[in-house]
DNA sequence: ATCGCACACGTTATAGCATAACGCAATTGA
DNA sequence: TCAATTGCGTTATGCTATAACGTGTGCGAT
């Protein structure tokens, strides 16, 4: 179960995740995709909703905008969970993993015997240049 | 400097998130509060922003919703990072705060020259009860 | 082969979340 | 008294996301 040979829509979207140097909403995915022949929003939607399942691409909560995994050979093994730096001057977003949250997080909620499905964090700041 | 008086519009809709069981969204907020008078989606608004301001209510980032703090009298020292589990079955959302993980992140973010200025952690999941 | 199914796609319409921009009223402090 | 600040109300608008419909294509099972 790799990932799975994108669709045309799909490449179209990933291609204009991974050229930009930060998030993107959908709809601004859309615009740049106008003249590919992208008319409406579903189009966008339905092809994120694939990437956001193979793991080519993160949903940033905080932004409603998506971007482009940085950690490409990361997604035949499930990565645990994914954390996010996200400038508020540039608007850069770095990702990164730490087992040491993974593994404490994971202890906290089964103490309270939840069932994690999806982890979000994300740290909202400013950048060693935008300070 | 600690919480100001509310004012009428923001008494309400604190009312309102701390009646509930569960998140609400503004425009839930605004159903609830008609009788109240409230018209207009700016109303509710403007009130939350106070009220996260002053540390009272939470925004969860994934459901575009708020939540009444549970932890009344951490309000005034700034009480770091608060992580929430958020049940998909029946939507009851836990608060929770840990130090380890504060720490840990305060670290590699430290790593990275990043200043911090708001944390978002939110787990996706079910609760014991809707496992 | 052809039937049925799964899946991607295209389109229109609508729902849900959030803010811009205007003006008014009350409060406060120089 | 005047200016600045804050809260409030209203209208309009913009941004984000999905519902519901139908089309076409590939592919395995009978």
């Amino acid at each position: 179960m790799g990932t799975p040979q994108l669709t045309k829509n799909q490449s179209l979207v990933m291609g204009a995740l991974a050229h930009s140097d930060g998030p993107m909403s959908a709809y601004t995915i859309l615009d740049k995709l106008r003249d590919q022949g992208f008319r409406a929003p579903l189009q966008v939607y339905r092809a994120l909703d694939k990437l956001l399942e193979y793991g080519l691409v993160h949903r940033l909560e905080s932004l409603n905008a998506f971007v482009a995994c940085t950690c490409p050979h990361e997604h035949e093994h499930d990565h645990g969970v994914t954390a996010f730096t996200i400038c508020e001057g540039c608007g850069q977003v770095t990702e990164f993993h730490d087992e040491a949250i993974e593994q404490r997080l994971s202890a906290l909620v089964r103490a309270q015997s939840f069932k994690t499905e999806k982890t979000t964090i994300e740290i909202r700041g400013h950048c060693k240049s935008c300070a």
